[in-house]
RNA sequence: CGCGGUGUGGAGCAGCUAGGUAGCUCGUCGGGCUCAUAACCCGAAGGUCGUUGGUUCAAAUCCAGCCGCCGCAA
């Protein structure tokens, strides 16, 4: 089948791979265009166009698909290619009404969570920030409204208690790419029956923003743990910015003492609001490395007591 | 030229402000102790102190450039 690709983050990788090893041929693919990032303000290439490079596909780096020249110039270039399909994961834009009824079989999404839940631009953040014990990935036929397409094939998985946004953003995106497939082939053999949504089920994940990964210790220790592997905590340690990439809940309960304090300088062990303790696991100090937590403490000597925040 | 931190044996760090013997907590290897152990005791190996140049009798330490890694901000 001819298909053009549109997609942006890592996330977006698998699925192009996976369509790069499936025989079909892909026709363009459409990122968000590169902007200067990080130390320096260096261009970065989105992670999108690096793989596609590497199979030597032809990429489109509109501004907006919605308006002004770059819109006129890709709906020329997509008529121009006249795909079959268009897979869109992740790309970050939103598609108006004359590009998603183009294809002969119209647009499809890859959305890593379980529709109608967690619609949206971070629904991996918000799982784990709201402490879910499973997700998924759905494929959806596009429509105009955001995430909000007849669904066609869904796939669950159970999330670790410890299993952080990283671990399940890995996870998800490859099951991303095994989804599309499927749904690709669905779509070729008309075997696919799409499924409404329910609205009244759905809720929508809003972007992350950098003041919520603030550990808050008053909070309960579940809280904490889940913001850790949501959107990584950090903390104040000794006037110093610490990032907590991973933790874990322990068992016991420490009923008096203040909200912060380190109860055990051997492990890296903090008490939270409702009493219950959460162990940092693997942190990374400001202007260091990211590091387990015990090699954090091979050079770093806690104190007992001492207040995080 | 966005702001800042950092680069020391395999790991994480101290030492640098007031230049002059390479240190700590671990790991590794050998030996000992023990019913036994990730525990304890003794010993050993292992470092061009990121790199280039400068100042100096002498530089991990002071100065300049370069490279790498990272935090913030975008």
């Amino acid at each position: 089948m001819k298909i053009v690709f549109m997609g942006t983050p890592d996330f977006a990788v698998p699925c192009l791979r996976a369509l790069a090893g499936s025989g079909h041929e892909v026709a363009a693919v459409f990122t968000q265009p590169d902007k200067p990032k990080g130390r320096g303000y260096k261009m970065i290439p989105t992670p999108v166009k690096a793989a596609a490079e590497e199979y030597g596909y032809t990429v489109y780096q509109p501004l907006s698909l919605r308006k002004g020249e770059d819109a006129e110039e890709t709906m020329r270039i997509l008529k121009d290619i006249a795909p079959e399909l268009i897979v869109v994961t992740a790309y970050g834009q939103i598609l108006p009404k004359e590009v998603l009824e183009l294809p002969k079989y119209g647009c499809v999404n890859i959305h890593a969570s379980l529709l109608p839940k967690y619609r949206g631009a971070a629904p991996i953040n918000w799982v784990l920030l709201n402490g879910e014990t499973e997700t998924g990935v759905t494929s959806m036929q596009m429509s105009e409204g955001l995430d909000t397409g007849d669904m066609l094939i869904k796939e669950t998985v159970k999330i670790g208690e410890n299993e952080t946004y990283e671990e399940l953003y890995a996870r998800l995106s490859e099951i991303g790419g095994k989804v599309l497939l499927e749904t690709i082939s669905g779509i070729e053999a008309g075997s696919l029956s799409p499924e409404k949504q329910d609205d009244a089920l759905s809720c929508y994940s809003p972007m992350i923003t950098k003041d919520m990964s603030a550990l808050d210790f008053s909070q309960t220790a579940k809280k904490v743990h889940d913001t850790i592997r949501g959107v990584t905590g950090f903390t104040m340690l000794e006037g110093k910015r610490i990032k907590v990439f991973k933790s874990a809940i322990l068992d016991k309960i420490a009923p008096d003492g203040a909200a912060g304090e380190i109860t055990d300088e051997k492990t890296f062990t903090v008490r939270c609001g409702d009493g219950g303790l959460v162990r940092f696991l693997e942190v990374q100090p400001e202007g260091k490395k990211r590091m387990k937590t015990e090699d954090f403490l091979r050079g770093k000597k806690l104190e007992k007591g001492c207040i995080l925040g």
